[in-house]
RNA sequence: GCCCCCGUAGCUCAAAUGGAUAGAGCAUUUGGUUGCGGACCAAAAGGUUGCAGGUUCAAGUCCUGCCGGGGGUACCA
């Protein structure tokens, strides 16, 4: 299964418009980009395309006579039960029922690879995501980040792309030095000691945890060096606490990376200094005041600074955002060769995508290979008020906290069920009372109602993968069932191509209603002899549903329960 | 000031490079199970897609202006 369904009518039509010219019946055209869709209402058939319309002046003929002819050199295809032209020029097409039922078998050949296009044809596509400062622990603004990551890297995974998950450490900054010193103070007054605690300093209370542990781990060792020397030396110890602290948060969202990228090893690679070579080999680069600076005649600035001695950064430390920005650049298009980066950033970061893209081409890379996804904000509420939040002062919603008190499951719902582009208000209150509610479980519902369907099934002494004959699924709640586990190779389809995994919620509630019609319509397990043969079918129907609903769940990163 | 995103049913949100009668969930009203899970199903009601123009055979979707909300505009991260 590599082409989609819709991808086969496109090239019905093709083909059909070619033979029309060959038999002289239609002029040569320009033709334009052919597009098939989804039919909204059932009278007008499972696709439908409003090409005649498009094309019918070109044509020299009415839409609906373009439409006619276009049916009648419709090369015959086993997957379509009838093509009908229909005012004022659409072409509908139906699905050949017939077919429709044996896709049954197909899906549970497929089993979990069911929904699996070629359209990504193998190229090599890195999302980067999360990222977030390992100064401390992840938000739920963060979350949203590695929801819509994970979830879009699995809908290309799913599409053929080759795909790598990658975690940008920022650990190169001066926040970085900024955390080490308040660990320092902490650990001092874990100590005894009366320490100054940093302006602008980390205040979170995980913040004195480590002080605490560091006390215990170390003793007075830091107390007796220089407090730039212990610092240094303490602050990637706190990072490392911290990313692993991340990095199990993450993964009890069923968040994981392939790669976590450390910023401080661009500078110690010298990956910085051979991408600023490149930039001035191909003169970009200008150097006044002292400074280094990047100049692009994309950019509404003159100039963007990329390095200055004001800011003394120690040897691992970054010079400028840009700089990082830069390196990184190179790393992922050209050492590590990747056809396409993806960032997901926050949109309060959208400001910077015009630098990055200018970066690309004045490294001379095409700057469409860096695509970025910018996501609103997520605000929480509580109590009917905004719930603030900052890291630096310590007041903050952590992702640990919402996973305690709701779970992943709804966590991943909620968080990919909008459009990047869309704000989140997350209601507090309503995760947590009305969770039962939340249509995660309604989809999840859905899935353990058929595994307690197979469970009876075999309870009653019956095997559930016999073979069948499924020319006896008719009902039609059973085909309208099959109709809809045949669009996810087309939800994913869609995903990909504008990057929006927020198709697959939708998706998965149509597809669990579905299933519940389904249900209440066509008894499954019957004890009449006589239905011997439907049963069977029914429990593979049902099997394939199954399959197609976990598959949804997985793609989105949630779990398929046996049992609720 | 300038730049980006959003404005769709009472509420939360969808809507396929512009297509046919703009769809779901929640809430409201009404009905449904002597058999496989009622965390379910069915029906009703709910709309001038923020406003005003424009392009098009066709606009929630594209263009212009305005109104409202959010974000950005640092040698911060």
């Amino acid at each position: 299964m590599t082409a989609t369904i819709r991808e086969q009518i496109v090239n019905l039509l093709i083909q059909s418009i070619q033979a029309a010219q060959e038999a002289g019946n239609l002029p040569p055209m320009s033709l334009p980009p052919v597009i098939v869709e989804r039919s909204r209402r059932p009278e007008h058939g499972d696709y439908s395309t409003s090409l005649c319309l498009r094309l019918a002046h070109q044509a020299g003929m009415s839409p609906m006579d373009l439409a006619r002819t276009l049916i009648a050199h419709l090369p015959p295809a086993p997957f379509i039960g009838r093509a009908e032209a229909v005012h004022p020029g659409y072409i509908n097409f139906w699905l050949d029922e017939g077919w429709l039922a044996r896709q049954v078998d197909v899906i549970l050949e497929a089993g979990e690879s069911f929904g699996n296009i070629s359209v990504g044809q193998g190229q090599r596509v890195q999302v980067e995501f999360v990222s977030a400062n390992p100064t401390g622990p992840i938000t739920i603004g963060s979350a949203r980040n590695a929801v819509l990551g994970d979830g879009l890297a699995s809908v290309l995974q799913a599409a053929g792309y080759q795909v790598e998950r990658e975690y940008y450490v920022n650990d190169a900054g001066s926040q970085v030095r900024k955390f080490g010193e308040s660990v320092f103070a902490r650990y001092a007054q874990a100590l005894g000691e009366n320490a100054p605690f940093p302006e602008d300093g980390y205040h979170g209370h995980y913040v004195v945890e480590l002080g605490e542990q560091l006390a215990t781990e170390a003793g007075r060792r830091y107390l007796e060096m220089d407090r730039r020397e212990a610092v240094r030396a303490i602050a990637p110890w706190a990072v490392d606490r911290m990313v692993k602290r991340i990095r199990q948060d993450l993964a009890d969202l069923g968040v994981h990376f392939d790669v976590w990228r450390h910023e401080r090893h661009f500078y110690e690679e010298g990956l910085f200094d051979l991408a600023l070579n490149v930039l001035r080999e191909r003169g970009y680069v200008v150097e006044y005041d002292d400074a280094i600076w990047f100049r692009h005649p994309d950019l509404e600035k003159d100039a963007v600074l990329i390095r200055s001695p004001k800011v003394v950064p120690e040897p691992s430390e970054r010079p400028t955002y840009l700089a990082s920005d830069v390196a990184y650049l190179w790393d992922k298009l050209v050492r590590r060769g990747f056809d396409r980066a993806i960032y997901i950033w926050g949109a309060d970061h959208h400001g910077d995508v015009p630098r990055v893209r200018a970066a690309a081409k004045a490294l001379g890379l095409d700057p469409d290979r860096a695509v970025f996804i910018l996501y609103q904000l997520v605000t929480l509420w509580r109590g009917g008020e905004e719930v603030r939040m900052s890291k630096r002062s310590g007041e903050f919603i952590t992702l640990r906290d919402l996973l305690d008190e709701v779970g992943p499951d709804p966590i991943r719902f909620m968080l990919i069920s909008r459009t990047a582009d869309a704000p989140i208000d997350f209601d507090l209150d309503l995760a947590v009372e009305q969770s039962e509610r939340n249509p995660v479980y309604y989809v999840q519902y859905a899935h353990a109602r058929i595994a307690s369907i197979l469970r009876y099934a075999q309870e009653q002494g019956r095997r559930i993968d016999e073979p069948a004959d499924l020319s006896l699924l008719r009902h039609l709640s059973e085909l309208a069932l099959i109709r809809k586990m045949l669009e996810l190779p087309e939800v994913i389809e869609q995903a990909a191509a504008k990057l929006s995994p927020h198709f697959l919620p939708y998706y998965a509630q149509e597809l669990a209603t579905a299933f519940h019609a389904f249900y209440r319509d066509c008894r499954v397990v019957s004890s009449d002899p006589a239905e011997e043969e439907l049963t069977r079918a029914r429990l593979r129907l049902v099997r394939a549903a199954k399959t197609v609903l976990a598959r949804v769940l997985h793609l989105m990163g949630m779990s398929a329960p046996e049992r609720m």
